[in-house]
DNA sequence: TTAAGTTAATTTGTTTAACCAACAAAGTAT
DNA sequence: ATACTTTGTTGGTTAAACAAATTAACTTAA
């Protein structure tokens, strides 16, 4: 049950072709789901007639989004013709910015990725422009004859009217206008956003089977920072100018082990970070066991699968803080789970104990139990997210 | 862009009459929202067809939803002829239950409350059920002509799919099943919903128009205890089971003046709800001063307003915690609005100052600012909320 | 005061895309 | 070999949009 909003009512409206529209997306999304699946099991798993559902299937074929597969055993009469998604065709161009290194990747409808370039991430703005433009005009170019978007992701603010990232904490880049350059370069349309938001898409779409069944969750991305993702009612919810999910500078507790990149010393973020972790580690083992010099995350990481205890420790309390700010979020906003990714999630099992059992106080009496997963969407967890700001058009209904 | 679930794709399939029953609602909102409105005019701007506007508000006329209002000024042709809501006939019986007092109200499409009754609250359920079922079949009897359906708004967790009153913390009642008592004895469809919620939907649809316009948006509602209500993309976000916007169990602070419902002591609620104000006033003047007897807290923001010191300080010191709880959901969600409801309220002069102080420390970098309001529901907040968990069906959007 | 121009609302016919029913194609079961 | 099933297509019907013409009712200017 939604508001209808006046000002939009022209864009609002449903003409002749409306239902076409739904309809055709409906059966997009059997197709991708429930491949390979025969033009009469969509009829009956819809309700729609099976002309009906042949002719939307015409449509869906000459727009080049589906394929016929073969044909299946019968049943006790004619044998079905099996359909599924169109892959091996570029569709998404990915461009996934984050603190250490910059991926491009081109994928198909099922987001399987094609091809793939990765660059280390530079501090400056303009060369990181550069290098970025150069990698996507050039995949524009080699598949010049497929109709491709691109979707950006990046740790900071975004936004998508403007097409201009705001803000970025890590590398304190301001208005940088990645966005437009591309577009105007290569006149292909740009999706920008916000790393933890992308995430969610990822999720919703293209994560664990029983992530994508549940319309209510929060993602938790555990990287320099801490971010949120906020899905409600199968949608990601973006707040004003996209800036909702900043659940990491939820106050938490104080005298965190390091600052946060707002400058407090009591955000989640402070507590919770890679960051956090690496520097209660270097606090508790001192630094000269690390070589001198940081250690990094993935070593720490693998130094607890091992079963070094200082790196276990660490693990831990940063899990408690973790868990104290997902339970925040599940008192408040009682999602049907959590996903939590991150090079943290490598050492779930180490972790996961110290998460629910703090995860579990905040359930309520008489609520249904939060599930916590780890995400599943690999090691590129954003990466995915940028397709997926491409990809989701696809398959998502318009309102 | 919303994902599509497959498992309701049988209810959401669109079917011939779909358009139709997107265009009527969306004519109906112009009548409801710009009236008194001409054909002409909500043709020119929904972009429809004048003739298939025409052929809708014959619809709307038949399903007595709309009238004719009389001849407009010709602007140079043919004078328009004037369309409404059509008022003055019951549709909805609003039962709103307070811990103090339970009021139940008939209204009209346009809101507006037609004939009403009160009585105080029992702790005892069953008498409750009793007294309300009474007064909601009288006025279904009495009304028996009318398509009536029955909303109720309850301070507590609700279960829409199965009718039922989870927990009210308040009188402890647990599974307390009057809305199917309701909908077994009058026949009535009956829409159940937690106080916090109604208000929201209020709010969205009946509150002030700087609101109204307004897609993400919270509610807080300050009584006994803190209960918030989160408008996202022009619905209501209800979370899993209902349970969302229970915000007021968040952490902000230890060592509150009561003890929350929860049984802590450190849950935003047990520091900003009208129990933790009183419970501040006898700490400060000592009991005696308030006849021995706890102050109501009507009498406290009279005080107030009257310029006596030790309520301003309480209101003040209250005010602070609920502007913290506040900021707290500002960052997370970044709403465009947060709404104040409850009887604190009536001090709004003495408190926004210090609300807006603390809640424009949580504005970040970048983002647009989010406007505190004051309820303009009136002395009956809830009571608007229960009759608008009917109307609102009536206007909103199926998906 | 008549003719010309405007605006409002209705009528008539066309198009889209659903539904339904009948049917051909291609199988299985007795 | 015959009867039944299942799949997918074809042709006719219906709902509701659009488009254009028409009627109604008014204003303005010669």
């Amino acid at each position: 049950m939604k508001r209808i909003y006046l000002q939009k009512a022209k864009t609002q409206i449903a003409r002749p072709n409306t239902i076409r529209d739904i309809n055709k997306q409906i059966v997009l999304n059997y197709v991708r789901d429930r491949s390979p699946i025969s033009r009469a099991d969509i009829a009956r798993e819809t309700a729609l007639q099976r002309s009906t559902v042949s002719s939307i299937i015409d449509d869906l074929y000459s727009a080049d989004l589906i394929e016929e597969i073969g044909i299946g055993t019968s049943t006790g009469g004619r044998k079905p013709t099996l359909l599924k998604l169109k892959t091996g065709v570029p569709v998404a161009i990915g461009v996934d910015v984050t603190p250490r290194e910059t991926n491009i990747a081109v994928a198909d409808l099922s987001g399987t990725v094609l091809e793939k370039e990765t660059f280390p991430t530079s501090s400056v703005a303009d060369f990181m422009s550069e290098q970025i433009l150069q990698t996507v005009s050039g995949f524009a170019n080699k598949y010049s004859d497929c109709d491709l978007e691109v979707g950006i992701s990046v740790p900071g603010v975004t936004d998508q009217l403007v097409g201009l990232v705001r803000y970025i904490p890590y590398f304190q880049w301001r208005d940088w206008d990645i966005g437009n350059q591309i577009e105007e370069k290569t006149g292909l349309t740009v999706t920008i956003e916000n790393d933890a938001n992308a995430i969610a898409l990822a999720e919703l779409w293209f994560g664990r089977e029983d992530i994508r069944k549940i319309s209510n969750f929060i993602t938790v991305l555990v990287a320099e920072g801490v971010g949120t993702g906020i899905v409600f009612d199968g949608q990601v919810y973006r707040g004003e100018k996209g800036a909702a999910g900043e659940f990491g500078h939820m106050i938490v507790g104080v005298d965190a082990p390091v600052e946060c990149s707002c400058g407090s010393y009591d955000c989640w973020e402070a507590h919770a970070s890679e960051n956090a972790m690496v520097a209660r580690y270097h606090k508790l083992v001192g630094r000269e066991l690390s070589f001198g010099r940081n250690i990094d995350v993935n070593q720490l990481v693998s130094l607890a699968n091992q079963g070094e205890e200082h790196a276990i420790k660490v693990l831990n309390e940063t899990a408690k803080y973790l868990g104290i700010g997902i339970s925040n979020l599940i008192v408040g906003l009682s999602p049907q789970a959590v996903v939590v990714s991150g090079r943290i999630t490598r050492a779930w099992d180490l972790i996961s104990d110290e998460l629910t059992s703090i995860v579990e106080r905040s359930v309520r009496r008489g609520l249904p139990k939060t599930i916590l997963f780890a995400s599943s969407l690999g090691d590129h967890p954003t990466l995915i997210g940028s397709l997926s700001l491409v990809l989701a058009k696809k398959f998502a209904s318009a309102s």
